[in-house]
RNA sequence: GGACGGUUAGCUCAAUGGUUAGAGCAUCGCGUUUACAUCGCGGAGGCUAUAGGUUCGAAUCCUAUACCGUCCACCA
C-alpha cells in the first residue's frame, strides 16, 4: 500500500458503490445460500418532492449500520428501498414552483396538473437516488417501489374496499379542517396551533351578552346556548323561541341548554355556528339543529350576510362590528384576549372549519388490536417511552379524514350519486398489477364502470375526484410494497424486522401503519420500532428553508467524506433525542478515517509475509491484546443487537485509536525488529488480525474506507470476501 | 387542562445500580521518534438542577420542587 499518507474519500466511495451494486450483495437473493434466516427493513419512502437533507442522511445511516450488520452475521438482509408521492407536500412545493412562475394552478385542468407534478417527481427520482447511494445505503434497487406503482396502488384500493365493506370507511358531511389558500380538507394531524392575540368581542344577543372572537360568522347563529346548571339562566327554558334584533334585523333565537358549555368563560352564554366551528357542530348534532354555511371555500361571505356577502373575513369584521355598534349591540371588546387558533401546517393560513362530504376511517376498532400488541411488547419501541406516547394516541384516537380535494395522489375509487349523495366504492377491472417500479405509475387509475345508476334512487352517478391522503398509502407500506398478498417476497419478509423513522410521524405513520398492517395481514408490520429525533443545525435549532440553515449532506461528504459524516451522525446521538449536527465534530472523524487508513499502511508495509489464517503461538502479552480484542467483540456485538449503535461507534473509535493505534502498534514495533521469528510473528499476526478485525467491526459504520482497505490492499488469505459480506468477528470467538 | 421528555465539563452529548462520572470540539503546556501534524504526550475544567427517600453502594430507582422543551386537547 504505497499511497499517500491522505485518505482521499472521492477516489474511493463511487468506485466501492459501484463495486458492492456489481456483486449482487444488496439483494438477498444474491447473498450466500446459507444465508436463510431473513432480515427485513422497509426504508421509509423518501418525499420524491426535493433533494435529501441532513435528516435522510440519518435515516440511512442508522439503517444501513443495521442492514450491514446483519448482512455480516449472515441473514438473508432485504433493505427494500421506496418513493413516495408524498401528495399534499409534493402538491404544496409543486405549486409554489408555478407561482414563482406566475402560472395559477386553480385554472389549469386536474389531468395536466398531475401531468406535470408527475414530470417534476420523476426528475427528483434520479437525484434521490444518487444522492441515497452517496450516503452508503446498500438498499436492493431492484426491489425499489414507488406509492403510485400500479401493484401498489391495487393494494391500496383494495384495503379501502375492505375496510368500506366492513362498514370501517363512510362518507360523512362533517366539520372539517378545511384551507382556504389549498383548497383542501386536513387531517387533525395536519393542523398547526398557533396562539394569537385578538379582540373579544361582548355582544348583545337580545337579553344575553354574548362572547365571540369571530363576529363575521355570526349571521346564522339562532341557537342561544347555556350550561342546564347554570342558575343565572334558569328562567330560560330549553327550546324557548325569543325574538330578537341582530346585525341584519331581527331573528327568533332558540335556547338550548348543554354541558358542553363553560359556565365560567365570558357569560356563560353563546350563540352557535356549527358549520364552522367544531365544538358548535357537536353540539348541533346531540340536539339536532340546523346548520348554515355563512363562509364560502374562498373565505368570503355568503349571501346570507346581506351587504357583506362576497367580502373576505378578515375585511368584513372591523365592518360589521361598525355596523353592529351602530345599533348599540357591543357592549364592550377586550383587546388582549390570547386564544389559539388552527393553521395549516404547510401554509400557516388560519383554518376554516366547514362541513363537506369527507371519507373517513372509522378508527376505533382498527385501533384496539394496535393497542393490545403494543401493550403486550409484540412490537418493541426504541426509545420506550415511545409505547406510551403511542397508546394515549390509540386510546383516545378519532376519526380519520382521508380524502383530500388535491390532483396529486391516489384517486378515491368510488363512485357518488348526485341526487342522493350515496356512495359506491367501485374498484373494478384494474389493469394487471406491474413488477416494474416507478416507470409504469399511472396518471389515472382505472375504474370499472359497471357501475352508472344509483341503486338507491336511481340517479346519475359520477366519479369521485377526491385523492386519498398520503398517509393512508403509505400506512400500508410494509405489506404493499412487499407485494401482499401472493408474492414469494411477502411471504419470505414480512412481518418486517425494524421499522426505522423520524419520532416527529409516529403518528401520521408508524401507528397507522400497526393499524392497518394488523387489519390486513392479521400480523405486526414490524417487531422493532426504532425512532430517531430531528437533527439540528450546530447551534440546536430547527433547520428550516426560511432560516436558511438547512445542512446539505451532500455537502459534508464532499468535504469529509460519507464515513466520517456517518460517523458524525450515530456517535453522540441517542435514539430519540434530536441532534445537533456540528461540522468540527464531522471533521474529527474524517481524522479518524485518516488514522484508519495510515494505521493500514503501517500494519500492511509490516506484516507482509503474514497469514491471518496460520496463527502462530503468541507471546504472552500478544495473547493478552487479543483477549483485549475479543472482549470488545463481544461488548460491540451485544450493543450491535440492542440497537446500541452510538455505544459501539465510540468503543470502536477509542479501541482503535487510543488502544490499538496508540499503544498495541507502538508497543509491536520493537517486537517487529526482533531477531527471534517467534517474537516477529506473533506480533506480525496480532496486529493483522486486530486490524482487519476493527475493519470488520467497523464496516457497519464506515463502509467505505473500510472496503476499500479490506479488498484492495490487505494481503489476500483462503475464503476472504468482500467486507460486505464478510463473516462478522463474533462468528469466530463463538468457536 | 392532560401526556411525555430533559437538566452531567465552556459548547454538543455519553455513561448496561458497582473502581477515581467519560468523549468530541474548544482551551493550555510540551513534542517534527520514517504509519499518521487530518499527528503524539500531558494538563486544567464536575458538590451530575434542588430537597428528601430506598440501597452495603445512586448521575442511574422512588417522591416532591424549580426551570427548559415536545406532543395532545372543542373554552366561545
Amino acid at each position: 500500500m504505497n499511497l499517500s499518507t491522505i485518505y482521499e474519500p472521492k477516489q474511493v466511495e463511487d468506485k466501492i458503490y459501484q463495486l458492492w451494486e456489481r456483486s449482487g450483495f444488496f439483494n438477498p437473493d444474491k447473498l450466500s445460500k446459507t444465508a436463510k434466516k431473513p432480515f427485513t427493513i422497509i426504508m421509509p419512502p423518501t418525499n420524491a418532492n426535493g433533494s435529501l437533507h441532513a435528516g435522510h442522511g440519518l435515516v440511512l445511516t442508522i439503517e444501513d449500520i443495521m442492514v450491514r450488520y446483519k448482512r455480516m452475521r449472515g441473514f438473508k438482509t432485504l433493505w427494500l428501498p421506496g418513493l413516495d408521492h408524498a401528495g399534499f407536500e409534493t402538491q404544496v412545493v409543486y405549486e409554489k414552483k408555478m407561482e414563482k412562475e406566475g402560472r395559477p394552478r386553480f385554472k389549469m385542468a386536474p389531468e395536466e396538473l398531475y401531468k406535470e407534478i408527475l414530470e417534476f417527481t420523476l426528475e427528483n427520482k434520479k437525484n434521490i437516488e444518487n444522492q441515497t447511494r452517496k450516503i452508503g445505503a446498500s438498499c436492493d434497487w431492484s426491489r425499489e417501489k414507488f406509492t403510485l406503482d400500479s401493484d401498489i396502488v391495487k393494494t391500496v384500493h383494495n384495503t379501502f374496499k375492505k375496510l368500506f365493506d366492513d362498514n370501517l370507511v363512510y362518507r360523512g358531511k362533517k366539520i372539517i379542517n378545511w384551507c382556504p389558500k389549498h383548497q383542501t380538507s386536513l387531517s387533525d394531524l395536519e393542523i398547526t396551533d398557533k396562539e394569537q392575540i385578538d379582540k373579544l368581542y361582548y355582544l348583545k344577543y337580545g337579553p344575553f351578552i354574548i362572547t365571540t372572537a369571530r363576529p363575521e360568522t355570526k349571521f346564522g347563529d339562532k341557537y342561544v346556548v347555556m350550561h342546564p346548571k347554570d342558575k343565572r339562566y334558569k328562567e330560560y327554558k330549553e327550546g324557548q323561541k325569543i325574538k330578537l334584533e341582530w346585525i341584519n334585523g331581527q331573528v327568533t333565537a332558540t335556547v338550548i341548554k348543554d354541558t358542553a358549555i363553560d359556565m365560567a368563560f365570558g357569560t356563560g352564554v353563546m350563540t352557535i355556528t356549527p358549520w364552522h366551528d367544531a365544538v358548535d357542530f357537536d353540539i348541533a348534532e346531540r340536539h339536532n339543529l340546523e346548520k348554515e354555511q355563512i363562509i364560502d371555500f374562498q373565505g368570503r361571505l355568503l349571501p346570507i350576510a346581506k351587504e357583506f356577502t362576497g367580502i373576505k373575513i378578515a375585511e368584513a369584521r372591523p365592518k360589521i362590528i361598525e355596523k353592529l355598534k351602530s345599533k348599540g349591540l357591543v357592549e364592550k371588546i377586550e383587546d388582549d384576549y390570547k386564544h389559539i387558533v388552527k393553521t395549516c401546517y404547510k401554509c400557516a393560513t388560519v383554518i376554516e372549519p366547514q362541513i363537506k362530504n369527507q371519507w373517513f376511517v372509522k378508527m376505533k376498532l382498527l385501533a384496539e388490536p394496535a393497542i393490545k400488541a403494543i401493550e403486550k411488547d409484540e412490537i418493541l419501541f426504541i426509545p420506550k417511552h415511545y409505547k406510551k406516547i403511542s397508546l394515549h394516541w390509540l386510546k383516545n384516537i378519532i376519526d380519520w379524514n382521508i380524502s383530500r380535494q388535491i390532483v396529486w395522489g391516489i384517486p378515491i375509487p368510488a363512485k357518488i350519486c348526485e341526487k342522493c349523495q350515496e356512495a359506491v366504492v367501485d374498484i373494478g377491472d384494474e389493469a394487471e398489477a406491474s413488477s416494474s417500479p416507478f416507470a409504469n405509475a399511472r396518471v389515472i387509475v382505472d375504474m370499472g364502470n359497471e357501475a352508472k345508476k344509483c341503486k338507491k334512487c336511481g340517479g346519475e352517478l359520477r366519479k369521485e375526484t377526491d385523492t386519498f391522503d398520503t398517509w393512508f398509502s403509505s400506512g400500508q407500506w410494509p405489506f404493499a410494497s412487499l407485494g401482499y398478498p401472493n408474492s414469494q417476497d411477502y411471504k419470505t419478509f414480512y412481518p418486517t424486522d425494524v421499522m426505522e423513522t423520524a419520532g416527529e410521524i409516529i403518528f401520521f405513520w408508524v401507528v397507522r401503519m400497526i393499524m392497518l398492517g394488523l387489519y390486513i395481514t392479521k400480523k405486526n408490520p414490524f417487531k422493532n420500532v426504532y425512532l430517531h429525533g430531528l437533527v439540528l443545525d450546530a447551534q440546536g435549532n430547527k433547520m428550516s428553508k426560511s432560516r436558511g440553515n438547512v445542512i446539505n449532506p451532500l455537502e459534508l461528504t464532499d468535504k469529509y467524506g460519507t464515513d466520517a459524516f456517518r460517523m458524525g451522525l450515530i456517535i453522540g446521538n441517542t435514539p430519540g433525542t434530536s441532534l445537533a449536527l456540528d461540522e468540527n465534530r464531522i471533521r474529527g472523524y474524517r481524522n479518524f478515517a485518516n488514522k484508519i487508513w495510515n494505521a493500514g499502511r503501517f500494519v500492511i508495509a509490516n506484516t507482509g509475509g503474514c497469514n491471518i489464517r496460520k496463527k502462530p503461538s503468541l507471546q504472552k502479552r500478544d495473547a493478552k491484546h487479543l483477549a483485549e480484542l475479543n472482549k470488545l467483540v463481544a461488548d460491540v456485538t451485544q450493543n450491535m443487537d440492542d440497537f446500541k449503535f452510538y455505544i459501539a461507534a465510540e468503543k470502536l473509535y477509542h479501541y482503535f485509536w487510543h488502544t490499538f493505534a496508540d499503544k498495541i502498534i507502538e508497543e509491536k514495533k520493537e517486537s517487529l525488529k526482533s531477531n527471534d521469528r517467534k517474537i516477529k510473528s506473533s506480533a506480525e499476526w496480532l496486529l493483522l488480525e486486530i486490524y482487519a478485525t476493527c475493519l470488520q467491526l467497523l464496516h457497519p459504520f464506515m463502509p467505505f474506507i473500510t472496503e476499500e482497505i479490506y479488498t484492495n490492499f490487505l494481503p489476500n488469505w483462503p475464503e476472504k470476501k468482500l467486507l460486505i459480506v464478510e463473516n462478522w468477528p463474533y462468528t469466530k470467538t463463538l468457536k
